[in-house]
DNA sequence: TAATGTGAAAACCTTCACAGCT
DNA sequence: AGCTGTGAAGGTTTTCACATTA
């Protein structure tokens, strides 16, 4: 959120953003963003605040946002065509380099300029493609198994669109893509409108 | 989550469960689980455990998940079609009643059974239809104004696929589902194998 | 004057450990 | 014997407040 952020204001034209207005954008306090940054750095100038082109290109690098991460898909049903074809990947560096499914019908079948391939090659794909991360969309039911075969494979990073809770090891990263729970997370507050909801997104 | 893993628990035949078990297939520790119930109401027995069944719909009755949710879509491009399709949300209550866009050329289009209407109908829809929830699915530019044009006409929860992070007031609950993010939440620790990823999920 | 970076304090959250119930 | 519910302890995170510097 703050490379995103220091995307905006560079190119809205500002060279320089203090910890307040940084705030008031992230919706943060100003000692929060402060923290924070001194966790990785001396970004700022007492006085003046932080160099808006300098800090984002500091935390891209820091986060690794400035190299490419390739990554592969698993099911093209549905909901895998749709995150193939998302445009908002690749600009980010994200780009989904081959895509897997069990069902042989689909196989060979050309999808977003890629062709989708047997289970049986994920392991050669992933050590040929340097992919470090791998997309899950399956139904639920296999979802846990697939994530397995991914890991097994030498997949590091997993973003899960199966609405389970995948259980995997601590050096695994993942993410869940879930907007199912997120609605059911939002209910509670939606009854009690004077109850405040501590975790906003 | 809870809620899901019980509802697996009672498919399974499980009558009861302990706090121990519980932490094990959410992954915290049977403490965590304890307090978490503990700060609802008094659900488990000494000695026993918890009541799957009882547990369940104490939760979801708690959690607001045992009604009907409706809620609206704003914008039909081609991820609104792929939400307004999505098999997942109608089992859980969270009914799409209404679809709306501000390009004319998608009006009185027929899209998952319901014809999509221009923004101007959005406030009485609402009302009309008991609508809660806005599910926003225009491209980024547009998203604030949406949020709040949808703010302004009675909605209270904001379940929103626009990669920004919208200012909303506190009474507001808004979860974001952005994927990026999620990607780009994930290489720090796919570079740092050392770091211990202490957000997970 | 204006704003950072940072120890210290305050607030918050998780885990421990055990009395008490089944 | 087994497991809950819960004060108290232990950790972690956030905020405060100020010395420091441009």
């Amino acid at each position: 959120m703050y490379v995103r952020v220091l995307t905006q204001l560079r190119d809205s034209g500002y060279d320089v953003v203090s910890s307040q207005q940084l705030g008031g954008l992230l919706q943060m306090t100003p000692a929060q963003i402060r923290k924070d940054l001194s966790y990785f750095g001396r970004f700022g100038k007492q006085g003046r605040g932080y160099n808006v082109q300098f800090l984002r290109e500091e935390l891209r690098q820091i986060l690794g946002l400035d190299r490419k991460w390739p990554a592969c898909l698993i099911g093209v049903g549905r909901l895998g065509q749709a995150i193939i074809n998302y445009p908002g990947f690749v600009p980010e560096g994200f780009n989904v380099v081959a895509a897997f499914d069990s069902d042989p019908e689909q196989i060979a079948r050309p999808i977003g300029g890629i062709l989708v391939r047997p289970m049986e090659d994920l392991e050669q794909a992933i050590r040929e493609s340097n992919i470090t991360i791998g997309i899950v969309a399956v139904p639920a039911r296999e979802a846990q198994k697939v994530i397995d075969q991914l890991i097994n494979a030498g997949v590091r990073g997993i973003l899960n669109y199966a609405p389970i809770a995948p259980k995997v090891s601590m050096d695994i990263v993942i993410r869940n893509i879930d907007p199912v729970l997120s609605l059911q997370s939002m209910t509670f507050y939606l009854m009690h409108e004077d109850a405040i909801p501590i975790i906003r997104r």
